[in-house]
DNA sequence: CGGTTACATTGATCTTTATCAAGGCAGGCC
DNA sequence: GGCCTGCCTTGATAAAGATCAATGTAACCG
């Protein structure tokens, strides 16, 4: 996938873009090449951010706090755009949960450049928007939620961006280790697998080995997750606070 | 500052741009002009995304989740420029802290009349990203984090956003209640009480009043904090794991 | 196909923070 | 300026999840 030409077919697929133009040459150039065996890490510049387009496999971005712990801060899939902040609070890495491949872009020469493009600029807005929002709800996830909610909303999250492989219905095979999972949802490993067996006692889901879970029944899944109920969570609001509802 | 033209205004120097265009004038268009009072909420729609423009004051904006529980995702103060996501799994509300004035706008309305202008994208896709970034600091300190941690990165990171008033060098005023900062941090606002009386005691910060926090010693609130340690955060990883170190 | 190893599960105990319950104090208002 | 209200602090107890430790098992490999 690192062939010259690779990855100008990328840029101009992502973008909808032709891929014979000045645009996507001179883009192009910015592009380092990277392929990530599952396990491995990569780095990027700690001086400057970094922008990620991951064309197949799988990765974690984490981030290392003091004292050897890590943070998931998000999971990828092929066709996935992400950015690496530089070093600032917290460091973060790149690691293959499956062989990988990603071009590296410096993001502010990527964007110096992209910004003769309105498409290529809103693609990119929007994706980090997704992003953004999906930080928040993880946000909330690991400030307000029950180990159980968690993990719950963790399957639920990855039944929508993985795609149930082969015949069996409402099968997900997770391409990360327990480790991951709890990594990513603030829990130690021995919590996750405790939430998981009580979720299969209670009949919501099952396992088939190590990495395939069959979600039975997505609506008690999404109960136990804990989100916001359809309408009346402005209880618990102060008594004094006034409401003024924009509908746009 | 809800008069015609402010927004005009407001927008041209936001993004460096004249205000006596066609285009701010269309973008004006689309913007409802609010004042929040301090406590009063602001819901936007809940079927699409939005964008907000704080022209002052300061506010709050939480994610509601299941049995009342509130979680603050982040903190905006005048000149910030803010997305409200549509209501997924959980709804968001804005909350002045003190009274505020804001321009709504439909994110996606917004964003098509502003692709004509690459100065505007750049600004927003740069904005989006450090909202992301923050977002993502925060998702460390919520998943793995200390109380003691948690509540002296918060000071730090308000001591860089807010400006010290008057004479008092290193002194914050901050604009929110404990329940707040409790609620940003996935704390009780005793356990934020505590940490607070505990730095104090370490004669690391200091209480004026309600509200004022003296900081009298950065780097050893930086200790506190546990974010990530100069160079050797690596150890922890899979013995296994190789590292592919990129610099751009 | 059986042995090996890393990963996952299960159990017992401990720590941190939430929860419950009083006080204390700052700041607003007459 | 003193009262009053709401916010903050402090203390005692409980609960959720972390930690420590051992066992089980899937998947890889010869």
């Amino acid at each position: 996938m690192s062939r010259p030409g690779a990855c100008r077919l990328f840029l101009s697929a992502t973008f909808g873009i032709p891929s014979g133009t000045e645009l996507t040459r001179q883009l192009s150039e910015l592009a380092t090449p990277v392929t990530v065996m599952r396990g491995e890490t990569v780095e990027t510049d700690p001086t400057a951010a970094s922008l990620a387009f991951l064309t197949g496999g799988a990765t974690k971005l984490s981030a290392l706090a003091a004292r050897g712990r890590h943070q998931i801060v998000a999971f990828h899939f092929g066709g996935d755009i992400f950015s690496i902040p530089a070093e600032g609070l917290h460091r973060h890495v790149i690691t293959g949960l499956r062989d990988s491949a990603l071009f590296l872009f410096p993001a502010r020469a990527f964007y110096d450049r992209a910004a003769a493009s309105p498409r290529i600029m809103r693609t990119l807005l929007e994706r980090s928007q997704t992003a953004l929002f999906r930080c928040r709800d993880k946000a909330v996830n690991l400030g307000r939620k029950t180990a159980r909610e968690r993990v719950a909303g963790f399957l639920l999250g990855m039944a929508e961006r993985l795609d149930c492989p082969d015949d069996e219905p409402g099968c997900i095979k997770l391409p990360m280790s327990r480790r991951d999972v709890g990594e990513s949802l603030g829990l130690t490993i021995e919590t996750v697998s405790r939430q998981i067996t009580e979720l299969k006692e209670a009949g919501i889901i099952d396992t088939r080995g190590r990495s395939c879970i069959v979600l039975h029944d997505l609506d008690q899944l999404a109960a136990q997750a804990g989100n916001v109920e359809p309408r009346d969570a402005m209880s618990g609001l102060a008594p004094a606070a006034q409401r003024v509802v924009m509908v746009q």
